[in-house]
DNA sequence: TGATTTTTATACCGTTCCGCATAAATTAGC
DNA sequence: GCTAATTTATGCGGAACGGTATAAAAATCA
């Protein structure tokens, strides 16, 4: 290559400029939702390229010109995941919901996401697929951190409110109860990957629920 | 192959006779251990035959000619994982223990099981590295179902034994315990994984044992 | 219409993969 | 020593892998 003529203008801010050349014959968002469904299946290794092509519709030469190597489609499908997260999980935290509230819709949104999938529940992206990569991995392994932490960080911020409003006793450990609240969810993606009934999984998270909310009578 | 002579009579069941032709230039069983360490670091699919010949030392016609193909290999050495942990465990199950000391030692051995490891810490063959192949392979997938349901089994033993001792109360909910301490095992493996701090870790396991067995004072 | 730009489709390249074929090496039995 | 049995060492073979070169197709701009 001798050197490639940059372009001088770049159109101008409209997302909406007519590209010049052949238009994509596929939407990048939904293409992408397939390859974080297909690395959820399998794992970054025993994913190919094939699988991947396969799964979104398109060619391998148009998946490489779009978003890169095998490596950096994983990347940007696991950022995907996280976002889609945060949207799904976010509702939970409406500040208008009792505790016990919150707590049951993070767990009834966590297994329901954990046991989604046609070939088997798909579990956490997090939890199975990254984690599994992040021994070799430097930058998915700080990614992991990130959302594991996120995720503790949120719930402690929940009970601190709920300390302060009186839903907790005064002398509740957050620290203590978003540990627990945060490992609950981790335990569901790993049982659910093992295709743990859906009634044992909803048990596990009652269970934490009433721990921590308490229990006024101990049902029979 | 026209039809191989059978031998007619086996050896007499001592199993120290000896074998005919030229003997075995490794150790089955060591060389089974390094097989498990390094399923354990990469995984079934990112862990080449060539990457086992090498830790294991030994050629690639004799692993197949002991374990079997990959698969075998890796089914043997998760299996030997798990008699490993077995007898890591057992002595925290000594009756002569209090729940305090039963629950303590066994985050302590976890902890030190998750940490070890030359290339990062390794975590746990069952949560990590067996459970990312059970969604495709439901023989691995029989085996991890029982694998964390024996571990909260016993918890779950023991902390029948602990209400009638009178070291939980009466109205303890035995089943809602042996789940937060199966699932805060199954998260320190997790976080093992994902290079969490030690400290950080023996914060979790301190956390439940307190939980578990009660805090006297909250310590500042 | 013809030139330019961008994406698609086909198919290839070198590497790595798993499993095994083949033959040399090392033992026991005769 | 010779034969049979078993394990080692070398390396092959077909398939799958990740990535890319190349050219056809489809759009805009002149």
């Amino acid at each position: 290559m001798v050197q490639k003529k940059k372009k001088a203008i770049a159109p101008k801010a409209s997302g909406l400029t007519k590209r010049r050349g052949r238009p994509r014959a596929f939407e990048p968002d939904v293409a992408l939702s397939k390859a974080m469904d297909t690395f959820r299946d399998g794992g970054f290794a025993a994913t190919s390229l094939d699988d991947l092509s396969a799964a979104m519709g398109i060619n391998r030469p148009s998946l490489y010109g779009t978003f890169g190597d095998k490596r950096e489609l994983f990347l940007k499908a696991y950022e995907r995941y996280r976002k889609e997260m945060a949207a799904e999980f976010a509702p939970a935290f409406d500040p208008d919901l009792s505790l016990r509230a919150t707590l049951e819709k993070i767990y009834a949104k966590a297994i329901d996401v954990y046991l989604s999938g046609d070939k088997g529940p798909r579990g956490c992206f997090t939890v199975m697929t990254a984690t599994s990569e992040a021994m070799a991995d430097p930058e998915i392994r700080g990614l992991v951190q990130k959302a594991l932490g996120t995720a503790q960080r949120l719930l402690k911020a929940r009970f601190e409110v709920a300390m302060k409003n009186g839903d907790l006793p005064a002398n509740a450990d957050v620290q203590m109860l978003s540990q627990i609240a945060a490992t609950t969810i981790e335990a569901l993606a790993i049982r659910s990957r093992a295709r743990f009934p859906r009634a044992d999984l909803e048990g596990i998270a009652r269970g934490t629920v009433d721990l921590i909310c308490g229990v006024s009578a101990k049902a029979s």
